[in-house]
RNA sequence: CGAGGUGUGGCUCAGUUUGGUAGAGCGCUACGUUCGGGACGUAGAAGUCGCAGGUUCAAAUCCUGUCACCUCGACCA
């Protein structure tokens, strides 16, 4: 159809180069716009309010499950930061350093935080006393600052905004129970809210968050088939606190160190959010984080009493959903193609013909499918149309990971997935980092995702190297 | 950080090879006609050519440096 081409032309289409087709819709769709800054980016009005969306509902969440929110200093001295060292080693090649404070040069330099794991240590230093002070569950939400070589809007940038939680326990079992009670909250966000479906499983050895002694992540495809890291927890066991003289008196009246778990989920969740979601049209949003759920676009709005009666229904909707009206003077015809490249669930359509009949007609971003509704039964029909959406696009994304996912049984069959076939491989795995190692190198950037909680035996030996297999990971490229 | 590419009104780009008055389309502003899939007419505003040096009578154009962005590799949420 002519009219198909035309909806098209801004975007450039993902198949041809799904890069460009990102970087086409956080720009056209008004989320974020360059600084001048190298990496840092701003969040515009409409991208923040995605991420304010997706920070009430999992500020809730975390809240549910006892978690208090407290803010930490930006700004880290040197010496504080060099007490854990595989941690040091971890980030110490992406920090920015602080050097002089007005005309006078530090003499303990100030790191900008790459993460605050030392902060809430020094801190829990000081206010853990007793066992009877355990659990310490706080999260801070704020920015932190990582010196990246390469950047990308949303998914890999100088400075972030993030959520960190930060937690202290009495007993390892309480502290690693509690890692994986966090992740299947992000795991339960990001099916009830993004829409989004994911493997979840442990990090191996070689990929782990630097001084864990665990990592869990939730791995979801985007749509090219490309993982994308979207939120990680972490056992630190008493790593940190040891190295930070954290102690207190236990039940038995002697003194221990508690055991920490630290998680968190970043910006980059709306960067996964387009990349799942979207297409050629532009941005496709989950009715749970849309800034927009329903956009009422007036047709032949100059006609007496069709932005009246737009009004009120505005004002009506409005108790319950998030509606914008767009009474602007562009034609209907430019107005639907705005809002489909902004990722709006629901078009609602008014025009002098549909008052006429007490009717408008529904359309969904996800379908583009057009259903006419009596005005008196709108507001039902509007809730049950959002919850359907978010099913359907739960289900699509479903269906892109699992058509994406391949199994490997031998080296020669993973090596030709790998070369052939965009998405993720199972294969057995002996647990020697050496062919993760030999994986990477041979395939040009395959890594293993995660081993998965649900493990399947797809044979006796590692898909690499032969020897006897100790688990099933799920292998894949990442953003 | 290695390889390649690009910086010219708000956006997409032409002009750079061969130095000589700053261009187009879209967007924007005003008015009028329109309005069920990116409407049209008329009039108008808007650019120290990424930045800093240099060469020259003269630089968007040549030289040096620098910054940013894009693509591909090595690292992370």
């Amino acid at each position: 159809m002519a009219q198909q081409k035309k909806r098209v032309e801004d975007i450039t289409p993902m198949e041809e180069d799904f890069g460009k087709w990102y970087t086409d819709i956080v720009k056209k769709a008004e989320l974020m716009d360059y600084s001048s800054v190298k990496g840092c980016m701003v969040i515009e009005p409409y991208g923040y309010a995605i991420w304010e969306n997706m920070q009430h509902d999992l500020d809730a969440r975390f809240k549910a499950v006892g978690v208090q929110n407290v803010y930490m200093p930006m700004f880290i001295p040197e010496s504080l930061f060099l007490k854990e060292k595989e941690h040091v080693e971890g980030f110490a090649p992406e920090v920015a350093w602080v050097t002089q404070g007005g005309d006078e040069p530090l003499t303990d330099r100030l790191l900008v935080r790459p993460t605050s794991e030392v902060l809430f240590c020094e801190h829990y230093q000081k206010v853990i006393h007793s066992y009877r002070d355990l659990p310490k569950l706080y999260n801070q939400w704020c920015s932190v600052v990582r010196w990246e070589k390469t950047v990308r809007p949303f998914l890999r940038s100088t400075e972030f905004l993030w959520q960190e939680g930060h937690t202290m326990h009495e007993t390892a079992e309480e502290a690693e129970a509690f890692t994986l009670k966090m992740l299947h909250v992000y795991a339960d966000f990001y099916r009830d809210v993004l829409a989004i479906p994911a493997v979840i499983g442990k990090k191996t050895e070689k990929e782990k968050f630097a001084g864990a002694v665990a990592t869990y992540t939730i791995e979801p495809m985007m749509h090219n088939g490309v993982a994308l890291q979207g939120g990680t927890t972490h056992f630190f066991g008493d790593g940190f606190p040891t190295a930070f003289g954290i102690t207190f008196t236990g039940r038995d009246n002697t003194l221990k160190h508690p055991y920490e778990t630290s998680w968190g989920v970043s910006t980059r969740m709306i960067g996964a959010v387009i990349m799942v979601h979207g297409d050629n049209n532009g941005l496709a949003l989950p009715p749970r984080v849309a800034p927009v759920q329903v956009v009422i676009v007036p047709v032949a709005q100059h006609k007496p009493g069709v932005l009246e009666k737009a009004g009120e229904i505005t004002a009506a909707l409005g108790q319950k959903f998030r509606v914008k009206l767009d009474d602007s003077d562009n034609s209907p015809g430019w107005k639907y193609a705005q809002y489909e490249m902004q990722g709006v669930p629901i078009r609602l359509e008014l025009g002098p013909r549909d008052i006429e009949n007490g009717q408008c007609v529904l359309v969904r971003r996800d379908t583009g499918e057009k259903t006419t509704v009596a005005l008196d039964d709108l507001e039902g029909a509007i809730a049950q149309l959002l919850d359907d959406i978010h099913q359907n696009m739960y289900n699509r994304a479903l269906e892109n990971l699992r058509s994406k996912t391949f199994e490997a049984h031998d080296y020669e069959e993973f090596l030709e997935i790998a070369r052939d076939k965009p998405g993720f491989i199972k294969a057995m795995w002996c647990g020697d980092p050496a062919c993760e190692d030999k994986i990477k190198e041979d395939t040009g950037g395959v890594k293993s995702r995660c081993i998965p909680f649900e493990e399947e035996h797809l044979g006796d030996v590692c898909a690499c190297c032969g020897k006897p297999a100790k688990h099933m990971v799920v292998w894949g490229r990442q953003y």
